[in-house]
DNA sequence: AATTGGCACTCAGGCTGAGGGAGTGCCAGC
DNA sequence: GCTGGCACTCCCTCAGCCTGAGTGCCAATT
């Protein structure tokens, strides 16, 4: 009893399984696959996977169904490295070349990601709180109101309206000093040192602009803290509903914690931590940290310096497939953010 | 035989059928209504209603149920404004006003839209084209790129980058005199006007910097010309697939209709056309230009000076309530918008 | 003329039971 | 250790039956 057959026939049930998504049988086996061997043999192999936990039966005289740990094991030894086809890859760089800004980057690339993988696809915004400050802008907007502009080394861009107490849309001089004093202070300095480095700004402007100051570097500190501020976006969510999906009931609830970004960016982060460059992280199933999500499966990676993206789907998912387009991706994206 | 008498018993219909989503026979209609009249009376108001098209039966001996026509009478003529309480009022105002900056808002009410009404939330951002130029800042990003950020007087704030092939990261002269002289031109004018408004500053402006202030002006015409550009924000997709909802198969075709947001904008588009003030346009079932929407109905309403929100859902929808929540919530939106 | 009670009729949905078929586990032989 | 054979299990499908909600129609009543 060879336990490398035995792995053969682990690979051929869940390549199997993920094409039918029915059962599969000791016969429909051999029909599919050369295994060189009977569908006795392949059946005394089942119950020693059986009881290793890899595979289990429906029911009795049903054939047999991948369980999670048969997919992890699937995963981490058995599956090869899918390659793309020339031509998708030409379709990929294509498609994100024609990006005109950073939200139509991310826009697009999970659009692209969804549909080359037919999976629900995430992708994080690049995080703010690895990123480098790239200039800050002030503009009054009218009363005592100033637009904090922030702008990140990857091209991210937010925004915070403060009222500082003071008319300032005839006294340029003031914006454009302090304007100055703090790009000086911040510029290609992480976002997460901005407090500190701000610190020395506060004590440098005069007394009467103290107060602005301060209501500016507490909006930029806002910025900076505020994790939550993360972004994601979805595209894709039809293929879960879509027919041989294995969602019959528990679709709503995923949905729903699909639209929980706080968890996702939780879940991107965490899993991305586990990737480093070029290699996709996988969490199978009940491996799953979030309970709404332990009947799915979610492949993902970072890309570029501080962002994540992946695709989340049923268990039974065509994993190298996956794996193969989230890295593809992952790698043009970061591509086109560098240049 | 009175046509009072007939169009309450398809008030009655219509209410029964939409909370329960079976078909409602004449019996049941007597438990849970005081008609005043028999079963059989009901029995023939009902073959004229079916005569007419308002309702229809599945089958021989099952209840009846509205049709698209039937919840357009309903709607029109039967259904009485419902006035959120005062409690749902404080919590929507609540809600919004923790909002820090355009996107915090957009994103809020899609959330609180999609939770009031159990369907799924359609916000549009306020359009740029009706809009009008509150600051273009002007960003040196590193060799000759050159950042234009577009700030537009709803919040709206895009950016671009383009090549102005010379490096202007220590000519902060240049930068600031272009800044100057593009915001005295635009600022507070519409943003379709800006093209013909910075002819003149092209003119101006000394013959080297000539092709900086030609690509800048080509980006900010851009902008103000990508319609395509706007955006839509979704939420409530789960609800769509609730237990009791009635998309068995159509529900990814949905789903995918729903992802595409060009689609998405000229339905707003067309439906807040038609609402005006403190009115909610209806749109239902077949009456729906797009065909993937067909089976659905949306409810939707302009908000402030140039956005458009609504909610998309069954046709069988508490259609009151629906458009009591639309109203109620792009009124304070645009309260918001505009402080 | 409108309303009503009565009655025969229809039909979807649920329940049952039989038959087929895919699949298994085990065992004896090679 | 592999294989063919065999008995067994049990899901699935289908047909038939029954029930109950609901209808349409009609004759009688107001």
């Amino acid at each position: 009893m060879s336990e490398e057959r035995r792995l053969e026939v682990l690979r051929a049930i869940v390549q199997d399984y993920v094409r039918t998504s029915e059962p599969v049988g000791s016969k429909a086996l051999l029909d599919r696959h050369q295994l060189g061997v009977s569908a006795a043999t392949v059946r005394n192999d089942m119950a020693v996977l059986e009881e290793e936990g890899l595979i289990t039966a429906p029911h009795t005289s049903a054939g047999r169904v991948p369980t999670d740990a048969g997919y992890r094991l699937f995963v981490d030894r058995l599956s090869a490295v899918k390659p793309l086809t020339r031509a998708e890859r030409t379709a990929i760089e294509r498609f994100l070349h024609g990006a005109v800004d950073l939200d139509d980057v991310v826009g697009r690339t999970t659009r692209l990601l969804s549909s080359l993988t037919q999976q629900v696809a995430v992708v994080q915004y690049p995080s703010l709180t690895r990123s480098t400050v790239r200039h800050v802008e002030l503009v009054p907007v009218g009363g005592t109101r100033l637009m904090v502009v922030l702008i990140a080394n990857t091209g991210r861009v937010e925004q915070r309206v403060v009222d500082v107490g003071r008319d300032l849309s005839h006294d340029e001089g003031a914006v454009g000093d302090l304007r100055a004093r703090i790009n000086a202070a911040a510029v290609s300095h992480p976002l997460t040192a901005v407090p500190t480095r701000l610190a020395d700004v506060l004590d440098a402007v005069v007394e009467e602009d103290r107060v602005v100051a301060e209501a500016v570097a507490q909006a930029l500190a806002d910025v900076a803290a505020e994790d939550t501020e993360e972004r994601v976006v979805l595209a894709g969510t039809a293929n879960l509903a879509r027919v041989g999906s294995d969602f019959p009931t528990s679709l709503s609830s995923v949905l729903d914690a699909l639209e929980e970004h706080v968890v996702l960016l939780r879940l991107m982060g965490s899993m991305s931590a586990l990737a480093d460059e070029d290699r996709v992280a996988v969490s199978i199933g009940h491996e799953n940290p979030y309970a709404p999500l332990r009947t799915t499966s979610v492949v993902a990676t970072r890309y570029g310096v501080s962002g994540g993206l992946g695709v989340v789907g049923p268990t039974r998912m065509d994993y190298p497939q996956a794996m193969a387009a989230v890295r593809a991706v992952a790698h043009y994206v970061a591509e086109i953010l560098d240049g």
